[in-house]
DNA sequence: TACCCGTGGGG
DNA sequence: TCCCCAAGGGT
């Protein structure tokens, strides 16, 4: 909790006022032995480096799925995506070749859907663009959608051996701590880069790269560096001055504002399910959905999603008894899901506000890519069928 | 350039 | 329970 930061209280520096350059200007240090540090990494690498799956692997194209899937996602968490999608999609051609719906079936829980499809769409603009051969050359990596400059970095170092920094989470906390960055690292990323620049090894960039990644993911975490098995011990400013845990500083952050949502689960006379599937922009672009929206002041939730359901789809329901209430969280808000058995009464429902709409058995709508908090009604409409 | 974009796990 | 954060990129 004391290191819980106000930002603006440290663009000035509190001590001399004569000072013409904060660390805002200067995080690097003047007399770093890099050559001694890539060196006692590499070792260290060598010795408690992680086994994963895609370490060593002699195609670019496993390597950049790894890449793609472990964007602000954990590796445990990746692990079995990684090999569900390869055995799935094991060629880019394969991949270009399925459709989106496919594509997001097997992305479907993983999150930041935009990943899967433009990893979908790059595929298609690499057979198209580079012969079906993942390009190598950091200018045409950077072309396809989903790789910006880290992810580049990554792949081509990983893949290619070469020399391109990268500047993900962990090399930032890393690099926030060895030079006791006192701002947060959002302030300080042009130099963050220089500094990654710096410290790569020219000559087994491939093992460096992996290797700082494991160093932030495995000794200088978030919580609880284990700082005195560190290789880097001995070069890291914020361990000397006992400062590690409050580094990299935080942003202040504002809490998340709360939705309460009516969800309708609308049955037709031959009890099929009505759902639809979103734009392909913003929010769970893409996936599919139980129809509903928000809950306006003074509205009673039968109210909200009859209106919702008429403004959407553009057919009159019945709004029955209550199915589950669920709470959910995004990365910008809350949502409380109140979901309503419905009953379809009259109207072709019509895609107003969405891509489409199909009616569908609770049989087959497995075969339809639902965001998580979707899934849960899906099982709670299982439990009440048995 | 801020803001948007999911989900799971740890403390 | 709640907050934090994880191999970031697009706009």
């Amino acid at each position: 909790m004391g290191s819980r930061v106000n930002p603006s209280r440290n663009k000035t520096p509190l001590t001399s006022p004569h000072s013409s350059t904060s660390p805002v200007d200067n995080p690097i240090l003047p007399d770093l032995p890099v050559g001694e540090m890539r060196s006692t990494l590499q070792d260290w690498y060598q010795q408690q480096g992680r086994k994963l799956p895609w370490r060593n692997h002699p195609h670019p194209y496993p390597i950049w799925v790894s890449e793609i899937m472990l964007q602000q996602t954990q590796v445990k968490t990746v692990i079995p995506y990684y090999y569900r999608w390869l055995e799935a999609f094991p060629t880019v051609e394969k991949l270009a070749q399925a459709d989106q719906q496919q594509v997001l079936k097997v992305w479907e829980g993983l999150g930041y859907y935009a990943r899967g499809r433009n990893l979908h769409k790059a595929a298609q603009k690499i057979m198209q663009d580079f012969g079906g051969q993942f390009p190598d050359t950091l200018a045409k990596v950077l072309t396809l959608p989903g790789i910006g400059r880290t992810t580049a970095g990554g792949i081509l170092s990983a893949a290619f051996n070469q020399p391109v920094s990268i500047l993900d989470g962990n090399v930032k906390r890393v690099l926030a701590r060895l030079t006791a960055l006192s701002v947060p690292p959002r302030q300080a990323v042009s130099q963050l880069w220089q500094l990654s620049d710096r410290l790569l090894d020219p000559e087994q960039p491939r093992d460096y790269n992996q290797a700082i990644m494991d160093l932030g993911a495995t000794i200088c975490t978030p919580k609880n560096p284990a700082c005195l098995l560190c290789p880097w011990q001995q070069y890291c400013q914020a361990y000397h001055q006992g400062i590690q845990t409050q580094i990299p500083m935080r942003e202040t952050k504002a809490p998340l504002p709360h939705k309460n949502i009516g969800v309708a689960v609308i049955r037709n006379a031959e009890d099929e399910i009505l759902i639809d599937r979103r734009l392909d922009e913003g929010l769970l672009g893409g996936l599919w959905e139980f129809p509903g929206g928000k809950i306006e002041e003074n509205e009673t939730i039968e109210d909200c999603i009859k209106r919702e359901i008429q403004e959407e789809l553009g057919i009159a329901i019945a709004v029955e008894d209550h199915l589950i209430t669920l709470d959910h969280a995004y990365t910008h808000f809350r949502v409380t899901l109140n979901v309503y058995n419905c009953r379809h009464l009259e109207g072709k429902p019509q895609a107003i506000e969405c891509q489409e709409i199909r009616w569908v058995s609770l049989e087959e709508i497995d075969q339809f890519p639902f965001p998580k908090a979707n899934s849960q009604i899906i099982d709670a409409l299982r439990k009440a069928q048995t």
